[in-house]
DNA sequence: GTTGACCCTCACGCGACGTGAGCAACTATC
DNA sequence: GATAGTTGCTCACGTCGCGTGAGGGTCAAC
């Protein structure tokens, strides 16, 4: 039997904590002494963990409570149905960072956002679509069938492989940059693997080889246009040469 | 000049949110009208904008705030360190769709996870700092260098290590387990193979040898943490007596 | 002048606890 | 067995970012 402090200490919860799941009915303690204490066993430990497993996975308590309490529940389905909660707000991000990209270029010039594209992934999708309806209203339908259309294409382009290949580069470029980060010079890098999967990337986009002269000569092209550079610049200040330090410095060594 | 409708369509926010702002001082009207209308212009949109990025990343309203009215404030320097903010939130959610698959698995009965695991990613560094001291002072600091040990060794792991080292421990204890049902007693499962396949799992965790004692020291561990009994309990009722028992007839029998 | 969409200001509600306040009870030491 | 320090308890209000009415003014159109 273990006291409030002891279960605290154990789990890593506050006593507070502990008091508020008592309050709600979703850890009541196993026994409650004469002078009101509160005592937890095994059971309750195993039960606690089970809680906080839920919640970490962003279960609201209540839902915690009917999962633990209810043995035909179905766990499965439940955390399915909160994994998909889960990706939609992973692809949420995915998007945010895109906007972000997007507002970098727009604020050095580069590139016009309108009022409505500076919201893009910042608004749910039903929203927007709202918003689409409320042009049609206001343009009529033929402004509005261009906005569908650039819609469209935008969707088709970063669904299914592009998925893929974006998740692919980010890993090499955020693992680079953390390279950076970490103090590893670019000849160094040059090296890590990391770098042929950014090759490989490349050559899947090109969809044809990508030897090393021509690994050499996209280097300097990053260097040169802004585009690039705003975006490498947006993963770390200084990336853009870094990366294309890399880049050039592997294609030396392999010709 | 926008009234809080247009632009609660054109941001996605609601109405009430922009209320809100107002109250609060984080974004007030470019102008109020006599019939004390709230009007925002196209300055308003780029801030809200601002706003919406730092929310999205979880800035409490009161710290954006400070962020947007600082004159220092470097608009794209900002946006580069939420990217990157983006970029690492957006992992931990790929970490919780993972950790929400291997425990879907994990109810189907197809895998096998430990508690660590399963609180994998998902528990604060100052809590863990917290328990790691803890551990000293219960265990003294030799024990505690070796879970502290373990967990530097499992972060350099690559998934497929980790999982085929969870797959070795998940067969000594599942094997172990059914020793126990069939009625085979501990002293006798301390000859099963299965023991040394757990002792050289532990040696593994712990980058370094286990002797005997150190073997019979670690069922102690078991028996008097309460994280341990659970998670074996929560193998089969009576388990954790059951291994410990056969532990330490091992290590009395090797020396 | 009436309708209906829009605007306003209160002001309470929520979810998951944090944070005292004030008091009882256990533990350790002198 | 007195005392001090820790730990326990129960209220009960505070937090954050709004949602959700209630109750009432304003505006454009018919």
């Amino acid at each position: 039997m273990y006291t409030v402090s002891e279960v605290a200490r154990m789990s890593g919860v506050t006593v507070r904590t502990l008091h508020h799941y008592d309050e709600i009915g979703l850890l009541p303690p196993a026994h409650i002494g004469e002078n009101r204490y509160r005592y937890y066993g095994r059971e309750e430990l195993l039960r606690l963990q089970q809680i906080l497993l839920h919640r970490a996975l962003g279960l609201p308590l209540e839902e915690i409570s009917a999962i633990l309490d209810d043995p035909d529940f179905d766990r499965v389905a439940t955390l399915q149905k909160h994994r998909r909660k889960l990706q939609t707000e992973a692809e949420h991000y995915a998007d945010l960072i895109r906007t972000i990209d997007r507002t970098i270029a727009d604020l050095k010039g580069d590139d016009v956002m309108s009022d409505m594209d500076l919201y893009s992934g910042l608004v749910p999708a039903e929203k927007q679509a709202e918003y689409e309806a409320w042009l049609v209203e206001k343009y009529g339908p033929d402004m509005a069938e261009d906005i569908k259309r650039s819609k469209q294409v935008m969707a088709d382009w970063t669904k299914g492989d592009m998925e893929a290949a974006m998740k692919q580069l980010a890993i090499a470029e955020q693992g680079l940059a953390n390279a950076m980060d970490r103090g590893i010079s670019a000849e160094d890098s040059a090296n890590d693997p990391l770098i042929e999967i950014h090759r490989a990337w490349v050559a899947r986009m090109w969809d044809k080889p990508c030897p090393p002269q021509a690994y050499a000569g996209l280097a300097d092209m990053y260097l040169s246009h802004p585009d690039f550079e705003a975006r490498y610049e947006s993963i770390a200040k200084g990336f853009t040469t870094y990366l294309t330090d890399a880049m050039k410095a592997w294609a030396e060594r392999q010709g």
